[in-house]
DNA sequence: GGGTTAGGGT
């Protein structure tokens, strides 16, 4: 075509270092290919592969090159735009291109400014002129009056009576004045000792008392939704008032406020951290109370850490750290070595049994005596030395310990703990011992803890298919996040007599669901932890030992109402093994959203905030972290917040969904992608009942119609629950579809919440996601995919091949990413069950490493929409005169010169367009230039599934 | 050949 270009040329106007160095690998790449097809021809029995190579060497060297080649290939496709449409969009480019101007709107520009220019010191300083709190006598006296009443009140003073019983009570002077000569507590206290009830109410009291309760505003942080709302009504009853009187609470999307002044709020970290944003100084608070610092979430952490900040420059500010008894030095030396008062808990004793214990008792010796896993041949040999190793170890590790305790346990006990299949979850001991439990001891209920869904299935199917189990005399339970028994109130309820309660669970009854009946808890001893892996960039899903803490918190379920019982799964040789305590959530996570935060809270260097938190995460992940919020645009080189990204960080989502929420606003497609937003935000709204999988599965394809995508599914079920519920009929629809309704309210309730930011920021005319003006293309299917793949991006997989297999019902597929290379659409996703894709790229959100690689929620994608909303610095032609495009820095397109220029304009003016709307924030109008320019990318990509040329369009079309 | 611990957002 343009045969004068006889250079490699840049086509879309950026940098020249990403083309080169494209260009030098293709060099390479092309030399490569020389070299061996020269030696293949000449070279006669070695067939390329270097000299001197032996044995096992040149199979290494065969299947090396042919996994290089497979990649470098796969990677590889083709785009090309029919004629018309280049015409077409090249018509409106230049239109756009005359008309194009972008300036700062100027309230914004001024904030803007002084998010990046001000430190998080001096915006401290500042906000302190604004801030002082007056005593106001009028309303000290008011409240005096509203207090000696309440003093008054038969019922307050009746539940004064059981107040007073909790071991709190004992220091209760103690801890008032540790608090008022100190600005930093610490109280520890177990379960049951009132902390969380009582000690906010003492501070409030003693100001209600001494007439100075104007000045006394105090707020309390949970780490969950559910727990701030019954301690504040508990806290409210003891009162003797109603919420929003001296008590009220404060969660996402839900409230019931206290009284301004002399009153308690019991709210989540998660406010309280949105909260510090535009109020750094904690204007009017007089007590911060963080309880549960020992969980260590994520919040929790952060909020510590800024705190310690914030008290100097609020000497007033009282900080109070709430914690079980573990670990409290930790949290005391890190605010300078603070008063930590200690409090016994109100539970009973509980006796514990070990492993060698339960085996004694229940006779159990049938522990499997192979190490049987089927592993492929060359995985055995590898590690043939590893795993006689492993086994070595364990020996030398049960070994002295099983001589130690040989007189006191038979000797088939002690042959079954040598057994290292010992140490695995038995499913026949499990139920053995439920059984032992239920016939041979008092009343109570069983509790067991398992590490997740597959244990808790097995064992409840051992369970009720025993001859010794009975409808009528057991009540068998499984709770998991995901079975609707989690929201339902029956778990709670005592059983009749002579009936046995079992719960399955998982540590969801470890802090989440409280069952007071528990009198025998059963611990395995395993649990999941969602782990992150720096090198690999992956999140990881692994079953691992418990920990003493949480083999205490089990333990302590037992001790409720009366003296209870644990057995511990695992040997009293393995327990001294064990951490004490769980590795923090902020070492075990990816850090995008906290760093936004925290640029927010003018905290320009992060990492050094970060390296002074009670854990430091790892530096790398802060730099991934940050390297991908530069790829978003929402930090600029220099990693200073842009516009694009204040935006982003005032919105209650990660970045890479915020971002997919504001191009549905440009773009008109706000219903279903605030759908999308909210489920990947929040949680799924199916349930999945114990044997019910492969029917939920099914209705899941079912809704997910013809979109191919699990995230146009769950917009889908929002669209039909919204209808159902219009028809009074949401309750048999859920019940049908294994829905649940309360997560579908709150996801409705997201959504609003969404378009109310989304309008404040103006980038919306309407805060209804349902009005038509937000939703002129919300049934635009493809451009509906390319925006979920615009905000997930770079997260791409390529779909190379789709086999239906005869003795499966799901086809069997080979899908890679470039930072991974082979990976899996996880069951769960209606993907996994499609055949005849149009296209070959899927876009996802969540990617986890268990016994495999999957990608659990995922859209196909227009290869178009790729190439226009993501990025890549190589585009240009080879020596062969083949015009290409990367994305990413991984995927290459092949395509010819017209089709390169107007898709990288289109990217290029599509980036300019998002920096002036972030700067310039205002709906599209439909007159204006960017709508033209809204119109030409719609325009491509609508005509994507054209394919013009013969060559190409096996990579464009189907997918068998 | 193939399956999810638990939380959180003015």
């Amino acid at each position: 075509m343009e045969s004068n270009n006889d250079e490699p040329r840049r086509l879309d106007g950026r940098t020249v270092s990403g083309l080169q160095q494209a260009l030098r690998e293709q060099a390479i790449r092309a030399m490569n290919r020389g070299g061996r097809s020269h030696h293949g021809r000449g070279g006669g029995r070695h067939r390329g592969r270097p000299p001197g190579l032996r044995g096992r060497e040149i199979g290494m060297f065969y299947r090396q090159r042919a996994m290089e080649r497979e990649q470098q290939e796969e990677l590889e496709s083709f785009v090309l735009l029919q004629p018309e449409i280049i015409v077409k969009v090249q018509k409106m480019l230049s239109e756009y291109d005359s008309a194009s101007t972008s300036t700062f709107r100027s309230e914004f520009e001024n904030y803007f400014k002084s998010i990046r220019s001000t430190s998080f010191e001096q915006n401290m300083k500042e906000k302190l002129l604004e801030s002082c709190v007056e005593q106001d006598d009028r309303l000290d006296e008011k409240m005096m009056i509203e207090y000696d009443e309440m003093m008054d009140n038969l019922k307050f003073q009746e539940n004064m009576i059981t107040r007073e019983k909790l071991p709190v009570n004992t220091k209760k002077e103690e801890i008032l004045n540790a608090i008022a000569s100190n600005q930093v507590v610490l109280i520890s206290g177990d379960t049951g000792c009132g902390k969380t009830t009582q000690v906010p109410q003492y501070v409030l009291d003693s100001y209600l008392s001494s007439g100075k309760a104007s000045l006394c505003k105090i707020f309390c942080t949970q780490p969950r939704r559910i727990s701030a709302i019954t301690v504040a009504e508990r806290v409210a009853w003891e009162r003797a008032q109603h919420l929003g009187e001296s008590v009220g609470y404060q969660i996402r999307l839900q409230s019931v406020l206290p009284h301004e002044r002399g009153s308690i709020t019991y709210c989540t970290t998660g406010i309280l951290l949105k909260r510090l944003e535009s109020d750094p100084l904690l204007n009017g608070i007089s007590h911060i109370f963080l309880d549960e610092v020992h969980e260590r979430d994520v919040n929790t952490d952060v909020v510590m850490g800024l705190l310690k900040e914030i008290i100097s420059h609020r000497p007033d500010l009282k900080v109070i750290l709430m914690s079980a008894t573990f670990n409290t030095s930790t949290f005391s030396a890190y605010f300078n070595n603070c008063t930590n008062i200690e409090v016994q808990g109100t539970l009973f004793p509980v006796t514990e049994f070990y492993l060698e214990d339960v085996l004694e008792e229940t006779k159990f010796a049938n522990f499997p005596e192979e190490v049987q896993r089927k592993r492929p041949k060359w995985e055995k040999y590898r590690n043939k030395y590893k795993q006689s190793d492993s086994l070595d170890d364990y020996t030398s590790f049960i070994e002295p310990y099983a001589r130690s305790v040989q007189d006191k346990y038979s000797k088939f006990v002690i042959e079954g703990i040598k057994n290292p299949n010992s140490e695995k979850i038995n499913v026949d001991l499990l139920t053995a011992l439920i059984f032992h439990i239920s016939f041979n001891k008092p009343a109570g209920a069983i509790l067991v803890f398992l590490p997740g869904y597959e244990a808790i299935s097995k064992l409840h199917t051992s369970i009720t298919n025993s001859k010794f189990y009975s409808a009528e005399k057991f009540k068998v339970y499984a709770l998991h996040s995901m079975m609707p028994t989690a929201d339902q109130k029956s778990v709670f309820s005592r059983p009749p007599e002579n009936v046995r309660k079992v719960i399955i669970s998982t540590n969801i009854a470890e802090t989440s669901i409280t069952i007071d009946d528990v009198v025998y808890v059963i611990n395995s001893g395993k649990s999941k932890m969602t782990n992150y892996n720096p090198e690999t960039k992956l999140q990881t899903l692994e079953e691992v030992w418990t920990t003493l803490a949480n083999n205490k918190q089990r333990r302590g379920r037992a001790g409720r109402v009366q003296p209870g019982i644990c057995y511990h799964l695992f040997t009293r040789a393995r327990e001294f093994t064990m951490d004490a305590l769980p590795t923090p959530e902020i070492l075990r996570t990816r850090l995008e959203s906290v760093i936004l935060n925290l640029k927010m809270l003018r905290i320009h260097d992060v990492a050094q905030f970060l390296r002074k938190l009670v854990s430091v995460p790892d530096d790398s992940v802060v730099q991934t972290s940050i390297a991908l919020l530069k790829r978003l645009n929402a930090l600029d080189e220099r990693e200073f917040i842009t516009p694009l990204g204040l935006h982003l960080a005032r919105l209650p989502i990660d970045p890479q969904i915020g971002k997919m929420i504001l191009l549905a606003a440009l773009f008109k497609c706000v219903d279903p992608i605030t759908s999308v937003a909210a489920n990947l935000s929040f949680k799924d709204p199916f349930y999945r009942p114990l044997g019910k999988e492969k029917l939920v599965d099914d209705i899941r394809v079912k809704f997910s119609k013809d979109t191919k995508s699990d995230h146009l599914m769950a917009a889908n079920v929002i669209t039909e629950y919204r209808e159902e519920k219009r028809k009074g009929n949401e309750r048999s629809f859920c019940y049908d579809n294994f829905l649940s309704i309360s997560t579908l309210n709150q996801l409705e309730k997201m959504k609003g919440q969404f378009t109310d930011l989304l309008m404040e920021a103006r980038f919306l005319e309407s805060s209804d996601p349902t009005d038509p003006k937000n939703n002129y293309n919300s049934s635009n299917l493809d451009l509906l995919r390319s925006i979920i793949s615009a905000g997930l991006y770079p997260n791409v997989a390529k779909v190379r091949r789709v086999k239906i297999c005869k003795r499966r019902v799901d086809p069997r597929m080979d899908i890679i990413t470039p930072e991974d290379g082979r990976v899996s659409f996880h069951p769960s996703s209606i993907n996994s069950k499609q055949t005849g894709f149009e296209y070959k790229f899927f876009a996802y959100f969540m990617k986890q490493k268990s016994t495999a690689i999957y990608l659990f929620d995922t859209t196909m994608i227009n290869p178009r929409a790729l190439l226009i909303f993501g990025d890549g610095e190589g585009a240009g032609f080879d020596q062969l005169g083949n015009h290409f495009i990367l994305l990413g820095d991984s995927f290459r397109f092949r395509t010819n010169r017209v089709s390169a220029e107007v898709i990288l304009k289109l990217r290029e003016k599509f980036d300019e367009l998002l920096q002036k709307k972030a700067i310039n924030p205002g709906p599209v109008d439909p007159e204006s230039e960017d709508a033209l320019l809204l119109g030409a990318i719609t325009e491509v990509l609508n005509a994507g599934r054209f394919s013009g040329h013969p060559d190409y369009s096996s990579d464009e079309g189907n997918v068998m």
